[in-house]
RNA sequence: GCGCCCUUAGCUCAGUUGGAUAGAGCAACGGACUUCUAAUCCGUAGGUCACAGGUUCAAAUCCUGUAGGGCGUGCCA
């Protein structure tokens, strides 16, 4: 296992720091990271302003003491101090040479296995029954796919499941709108579409008629009870919804470890809830069973977490809890990400407390993101308005994609552009989602979606492409010499980038934030891009020319490879 | 009312958890295709990091307050 630079300029400094004999406080650890400016070398570490302060001496002077003792042996060049008391590191050519040529024989480009892997679950995508997948829902299903690829290819077990709403409240307005207003004929022409009709005349009746409402109800808590009825339609109707929502995942690439929806968890709950009242943990309050948090202090003041309300009926904190008993018990979860948005916090905080009472231990996180907006910069709902589908949304991208492609190289076959049109299209549209911050609301905007120039996965995709022409070109296979010798700037400008993957992908996992593996990415097509101009390939000669195959090699790998753990597509040619 | 989150270039956003002169993309302007794919590249212009204090060698980043916005706040999920 070959450390990152980084780890490597640490556990030196930590050998420096032993050999000076600094009063360390317990725990330091120096602080290595990539410079901003190439002026200050490849990484600096603030080590000795940090412990200058703490310790009362002057920075610089300890800087000194440090680099006296500090061994740059076959890593890099004397390090240097500067400003108020940064040390700056260069890593030396023929180390960077040496780990570039290596990364042609190594499988995974570099990036480290994790030390200690665990078995995560990750709860994403959570589409409700019988409403069709909008771009609300965007957030939830590419960034826990990210995450799920990310944690699987740095060594965790994951396990992802689609925790689908499928038994919830708005399944009594579906099961009173089957009674009542099924249409047969509708129905067997557009299943999902008639199910949605449903949804939605129900719906705005229930709001407008308390005892429409009431009825919904009803009609949930009957097949909550079990009701052989309910319980045909309601099987009916997931059969359905699923086969509507594969046809979403299918040209997405997404897939499911599992499905266990709300409704798997039936079973359970009245026993749960029984356990829950004889713990003490739950108690009776105007009707319903609740649980109180008077011991903690960021949940005392708050509503209770509700089991099961008034009208016997459970609400989604009772299948959540459940929900994470099985995920501990049944598939042994170290750890349980929920990749859900951020005005659900109150309620997880609400459910992992339960679950820590019930002395479950595993890691439970919750991972929120920010919501996206309608033009009146309110939060999409499905109640008011109609968002935008997501099938629509890739189509569209699709289409707009094809029509470039169409442009720019007519002369390609015709089901080639169409593959192109797909894999650029759902790039574009995942990117689009995968380079902000999590946590960043956005107004939802068609052209900001499906943009194709600048930073999108286009940019990336046409870095990978270009590559794959050059060796299109090549007669025969590539070879690539026996080593590399980096001479120019853009080379060694280059080689550095490819070999911070190993540092990009880990960084993922610290604050489950894909996108900075997408601005790693997007630094990388651009640090190329230099080179591309800059430095032939095939008209350069000998060494340089293996060299500079062995970086266009490495970098559409690492593209690859990088796009791919964002769930996104490389074609060869676009 | 209380709680959480947000405010960075005309627009959309990054900013490696306190580091050196705050960066990209769009849009604007000026250049580069008989060359390994121009979905590209190079250059110009664009900033009181909402505002006011504070903490320190160092603040967009941490603390306090103010303004504006979003979300949540007992039986939807």
């Amino acid at each position: 296992m070959t450390r990152t630079f980084p780890e490597e300029i640490r556990t030196r400094l930590q050998h420096a720091l032993g050999a000076a004999d600094v009063d360390l406080p317990s725990r330091f650890v120096p602080a290595v990271s990539p410079t901003n400016d190439p002026r200050f070398g490849d990484y600096q570490s603030n080590a000795a302003m940090i412990l200058g302060k703490q310790l009362g001496t002057n920075p610089r002077a300890l800087a000194e003491k440090i680099l006296a003792v500090f061994d740059p042996e076959k890593l890099c060049d004397p390090p240097e101090i500067a400003g108020p008391g940064f040390i700056n590191f260069r890593i030396q050519s023929a180390l960077l040479n040496e780990r570039l040529f290596g990364l042609l024989t190594h499988d995974s480009l570099g990036v480290s296995t994790v030390a200690d892997p665990q078995t995560i679950v990750i709860d994403f995508s959570a589409p409700n029954v019988a409403k069709p997948m909008h771009v609300g829902h965007i957030r939830s299903t590419f960034i826990g796919d990210a995450l799920a690829r990310i944690a699987r290819f740095l060594g965790h077990t994951v396990i992802s499941d689609n925790h689908i709403g499928d038994w919830g409240k708005q399944f009594g307005m579906i099961l009173y709108g089957w009674r009542n207003f099924l249409d047969e004929s509708a129905f067997e022409k557009d299943p999902i579409g008639a199910l949605v009709a449903l949804y939605k005349r129900v719906n705005s009746l229930a709001k407008e008629d308390q005892a429409v409402n009431t009825a919904c109800k009803e009609e949930l808590v009957k097949l909550q009870q079990g009701d052989p009825g309910n319980i045909e339609i309601w099987e009916r109707v997931i059969v359905l919804t699923r086969s509507g929502l594969d046809k979403i995942y299918g040209p997405l690439d997404i897939h499911f470890d599992h499905w266990l929806g709300e409704s798997a968890y039936n079973a359970r709950l009245a026993a749960l809830t029984e356990e829950l009242m004889e713990s003490g943990t739950a108690t009776e309050s105007e009707g319903a069973i609740c649980v109180f948090f008077p011991d903690d202090p960021a949940l005392a003041d708050k509503p209770p977490c509700i089991v099961r309300k008034q009208d016997g009926g459970f609400g989604y904190a009772a299948t959540d809890i459940a929900t994470i008993e099985h995920r501990v018990h049944e598939f042994k979860a170290d750890e349980i990400w929920y990749v859900v948005g951020a005005p659900q916090q109150l309620h997880f905080d609400q459910v992992f407390a339960v679950a820590r009472k019930r002395g479950l231990d595993s890691a439970l996180v919750f991972i929120p993101f920010g919501s996206i907006l309608g033009d009146d910069r309110k939060m999409l709902r499905t109640r008011e308005g109609e968002p935008p589908q997501l099938g629509d949304l890739i189509e569209e991208a699709v289409e707009r994609a094809r029509q470039i492609v169409e442009e720019k190289n007519p002369g390609l076959p015709s089901d080639e552009k169409d593959t192109i049109a797909k894999t650029v299209g759902i790039g574009a549209v995942k990117y689009a989602e995968l380079s902000q911050h999590r946590m960043t609301d956005y107004i939802f905007s068609w052209d900001k979606m499906l943009s194709m120039q600048g930073n999108t996965a286009p940019y990336l995709q046409n870095a990978y492409v270009r590559i794959r022409s050059i060796f299109r070109k090549l007669e025969g296979e590539a070879d690539f010499g026996e080593r590399a010798e980096l001479e120019d700037e853009n080379e060694k400008k280059l080689a550095l980038k490819l070999l911070q993957f190993s540092e990009a992908v880990p960084e993922v996992l610290v604050d489950h934030r894909p996108n900075s593996l997408a601005n790693y990415l997007y630094e990388l097509a651009d640090t190329f891009h230099g080179f591309y101009e800059s430095c032939p390939v095939l008209r350069a000669e000998g060494v340089t020319r293996d060299t500079r195959l062995t970086l266009s090699e490495i970098t559409s790998r690492v593209l690859c490879q990088g796009l791919d753990l964002l769930g996104i597509e490389v074609p060869d040619r676009m």
